[in-house]
RNA sequence: GCCCACAUAGCUCAGGGGUAGAGCACUCCCUUGGUAAGGGAGAGGUCGAGUGUUCGAAUCACUCUGUGGGCACCA
């Protein structure tokens, strides 16, 4: 006898080893078509997997999230088969499930065109009407390397031959394709439904390695039904409408030309709002005890040598020459911030010393990672950094997790996701610091309350790291804030300081930046608010739009008035009808909008009218500069 | 850096081996109109750069630069 427990407390018992399929089929019809995956004594597992044994069962359907990963991995298996029936020489290599929809890498001697797409869409679709059953099977091993050999793929062949020894070698058939997979699948292809798309050919190395070959890899989108889909793609577009790159284009912001890439020309409106968030983040710094420096663009190779930068990043460092000497456009402040250190000798009642530089920085960053402003090849970083003791690493990485999470929330991100990186396998240092400063770090951390994931192995070679990551309008994730813990950097420039026990120490530097840099932090804060920014960072706060020439004079004084209270103001005199103005000005995205005619100017009022709303509401001018006056103030 | 695609007016884009087109924006004129486009006229381009093929190249080929989407990289 085999009980199965089910997840409302019911027991089914069999005379033998039953299927999940056979359990959801005895429950009722409804249940066997919403079914799409099993979960066994709580592992997911094909609805065809027989239970032998005593079991708890839960019966995954469409609706689930997890039910959601296997339909998009399914298609993924669908996408390779189609492609091995277009193309029989195409090698499979892995597709695995991802947001919102799937991938699969091709090994493949033409590449794939726009047209290719289309064509595997209706193949895929065709093999869904097939219904064609998805069959588990075990194999030896060497059987299964031997066949992903016979039938020429190779790159299969090598996984099975680098998976571990005890691993089952698990292969699924739908049809006459035969794919390695852990699973677990549907029951059929049919099961997968008509909700998924390709979306976008690309390169990929195989295995992530960029000495390795580059395969072809197809993007695809799926879910659980049309309507779905069809609110996926929607989302698609409405998200590009927030590019920052196109918004900088539209709100007169910034631009980028070829003879620069990757680094901005900031336009007055761009640059009036980079200036008010580095005004904020001034007050916010100072509040928090820092103090502001200034370091050299170029500083002598020599200093780069020391710090071990020339040797990892040279490359990626632009230089110059003069007087025979090779000097460094700087791509970081550290070195910098160490000199200054070392300039006065340092006792322990000078810790924490906090130094912080709106430091301009290059890297020649590769070709292909540019990206708007959010990857560049000129930035600047609201850096700073922390010299300490090893007792303060915590409590100074608590305060300042404190300080970025406030910053944050002013700024309107209140979800933020924060990873910790550990130890990468190139690094400097001993192992005995490096227990010391994760577990620094990760006290800290935990102290702070905050959710985190581990981002194992990508910590900085000098220390372990937090990222503090926000996502941009289509969901990239971009690293912004981060603290790093270093104790290499000031062994390398011999920076101390004296105890209390009168001798020399080496204290700890933590590297640190909350916005990551201006122009990255800019990019994600329009996206953000798809360019419709709070009153205080509006670059024009308010537009004062004339309907007639007769308010033209009234407009000014206003304007006058409104500047000498801080705002910023434009003026809008032309000859213009006001439906017209409106328009503009709100797709300029500016908050505020003052309607003037004869009416507003007789009775000394304004009708203001805020971005995307359609009521106006008519104040008199002192109420209106009060109002706005406050709320255009930077939060403190 | 690697794979694929793209580059035409200030912007968004159409066109395509025989000397370049639209809408918006811009300039001027008319219009002074009460909340997301009033009307008319005009000006504006070595079709990203270079080389080649051709009687002829913006169009075809190649190289380069830049951009987009990925991958790799990210002190």
């Amino acid at each position: 006898m085999v009980a199965i427990s089910l997840p409302d407390g019911t027991v089914r018992q069999y005379d033998g080893a039953v299927t999940a399929e056979q359990v959801a089929t005895d429950i009722g019809p409804g249940l066997l078509k919403a079914a799409i995956v099993a979960r066994i004594d709580g592992v997911l597992a094909d609805l065809r997997l027989p239970m032998e044994q005593d079991a708890n069962l839960e019966i995954i359907t469409r609706q689930s999230d997890e039910a959601l990963e296997i339909l998009r991995h399914d298609c993924a298996h669908v996408l390779a088969e189609a492609a091995k029936e277009l193309w029989p020489a195409i090698q499979v290599t892995i597709g695995p499930s991802i947001e919102d929809g799937f991938f699969y890498d091709f090994s493949k001697e033409e590449p794939f065109t726009p047209d290719d797409l289309e064509k595997l869409e209706k193949r895929m679709a065709e093999i869904v009407d097939r219904d064609e059953a998805i069959e588990r099977q075990v194999w030896d091993r060497q059987q299964a390397i031997d066949y992903f050999k016979s039938i020429g793929e190779h790159y299969k062949a090598e996984i099975i031959e680098d998976l571990p020894e005890d691993e089952p070698i698990s292969v699924y058939q739908q049809g006459d394709f035969i794919d390695l997979c852990r699973g677990p699948h549907l029951t059929s292809t049919a099961k997968l439904g008509d909700a998924f798309k390709l979306m976008k050919i690309a390169g990929a190395y195989w295995r992530g390695d960029h000495r390795n070959e580059m395969l072809q890899r197809i993007y695809g989108t799926c879910w659980r039904n049309k309507k779905e889909l069809k609110a996926y793609l929607f989302r698609l577009e409405e998200a590009e409408k927030r590019d920052h790159r196109r918004l900088g284009k539209e709100m007169d912001l910034f631009h980028f030309q070829e003879e620069a890439a990757g680094m901005p020309f900031w336009h007055p409106k761009g640059w009036t709002l980079y200036g008010t968030l580095q005004r904020y983040m001034q007050r916010r710094l100072d509040a928090g005890g820092y103090q502001e420096v200034k370091t050299p663009q170029l500083v002598d190779r020599s200093l780069w040598e020391k710090s071990g930068h020339w040797e990892k990043f040279r490359e990626h460092m632009y230089t110059t020459e003069s007087d025979e000497r090779i000097f460094a456009l700087k791509p970081m402040n550290c070195p910098g911030h160490v000199q200054i250190y070392r300039q006065r000798l340092k006792s322990y009642r000078d810790l924490p010393l906090r130094m912080a530089e709106f430091g301009a920085c290059h890297r020649y960053e590769p070709s292909g990672a540019l990206h708007g402003l959010m990857r560049v090849r000129a930035f600047t970083q609201d850096d700073a950094h922390i010299f300490c003791t090893e007792d303060q690493i915590t409590s100074e990485s608590k305060i300042f997790c404190d300080l970025l999470m406030s910053i944050y929330k002013d700024l309107g991100f209140e979800d933020v996701h924060v990873k910790f990186a550990d130890r990468p396998e190139v690094r400097a240092g001993e192992d005995a610091v490096w227990d010391q400063a994760e577990e620094a770090l990760m006290t800290a951390l935990t102290a702070t309350g905050l959710d985190y994931t581990m981002n194992p192995g990508e910590g900085a070679f000098y220390g372990p790291k937090l990222e503090f990551v926000l996502r941009d309008a289509i969901g990239r994730e971009w690293q912004c804030g981060t603290l790093q813990v270093d104790f290499v950097l000031p062994e390398r420039l011999d920076a101390s300081y004296v105890g209390e026990d009168n001798s020399r120490h080496r204290p700890v530097m933590l590297h640190r930046a909350i916005l990551g840099s201006f122009e990255r932090f800019i990019g994600v804060l329009i996206e953000h608010y798809a360019g419709r920014m709070p009153l205080w960072l509006s670059p024009v706060q308010v537009v004062i739009a004339t309907i007639t020439n007769e308010a033209d004079e009234y407009a000014r004084s206003v304007a006058a008035d409104m500047r000498a209270a801080g705002l910023r103001v434009e003026m809008d005199l032309r000859n213009e009808k006001i439906g017209y103005k409106v328009r503009e000005h709100s797709l300029a995205k500016v908050p505020v909008i003052a309607a003037i005619g004869a009416r507003e100017a007789e009775e000394g009022t304004l009708a203001l009218r805020r971005l995307g709303d359609k009521r106006q509401d008519v104040v008199t001018l002192a109420d209106a500069i009060a109002a706005l006056s406050k709320e255009g103030s930077m939060p403190s």
